[in-house]
DNA sequence: GCGCCATATTCGCGTTAGCGAATACGTGAG
DNA sequence: CTCACGTATTCGCTAACGCGAATATGGCGC
């Protein structure tokens, strides 16, 4: 479950090593991690994240902006806020990978305290 | 069984995000990559690694201190010899990340032709 | 002891990353 | 149009990384 990849034969491979090396460099800062927790729950506004990590704005939108760029990651505009959620990664190898992420991120006391904050910041909408 | 982690009860925890920040560090790098996918088999002589990877040797040298560092990998000193293998990693949430990592590289082509020149090189021993 | 071999470390360089602060963009309200 | 708000980007600055080249360490044979 946490490990989708090889579930189905035909055995996938991965372009090259810079594909999987550019995963793990974006997923090689907490800030990021702890990003990609949140997002691991669904879709959330900006304001959000940067209030629940306690970072300031420009940060998020840093990290949030690099973790697009790498693929992990989806925008969408509704009027005023940005929306991010997790993308959807067709390679299942670098799925698998960050799978295995999100599931570490699961185990971590700052990922708990950081979802939360959330929930009372989202229950305060 | 690429994800040992959980299957024992009692959650396990990461000290905090650093360790898990440190870990995606050591990964995100080819070079590293390629290191720990050969390390994988079991352990290797670093001669075999810096020819089966065709790097110079220390760079070869460098990215095993760091991993090393990183407490991925042990070293073992057999006279004018260094093997390196895959550190026994106590936390099992860190471990599955490893893993998973691992798992990765098995569907890398350049992986792959390690392998067969690590195979090469061992045979002409 | 000397010299050779495998490995490790250092040095200088260019590249990249992250941060705080300030500023620019873009959308909706009035 | 203008303003306010949420978000994105730019600007120094500093620290860390990776590399090639050269050099240093450490163990073995003689």
């Amino acid at each position: 479950m946490s490990t989708p990849c090889c579930s189905a034969k035909p055995t996938p491979k991965v372009k090259d090593l810079e594909a999987l090396t550019r995963v793990y460099a974006a997923l090689a800062d907490p800030t990021r991690l702890r990003i990609l927790s949140l997002l691991g729950d669904g879709e959330i506004c900006v304001c959000h994240i940067h209030a629940s990590l306690d970072v300031p704005q420009p940060t998020a939108s840093r990290h949030l902006a690099y973790l697009k760029r790498s693929g992990l990651v989806e925008a969408r505009r509704d009027g005023i806020w940005m929306h991010y959620k997790m993308a959807e990664i067709d390679n299942p190898v670098v799925a698998a990978v960050v799978n295995a992420a999100l599931h570490a991120l699961t185990h971590t006391d700052i990922s708990a305290k950081d979802e939360r904050r959330l929930q009372v910041a989202l229950k305060a909408s």
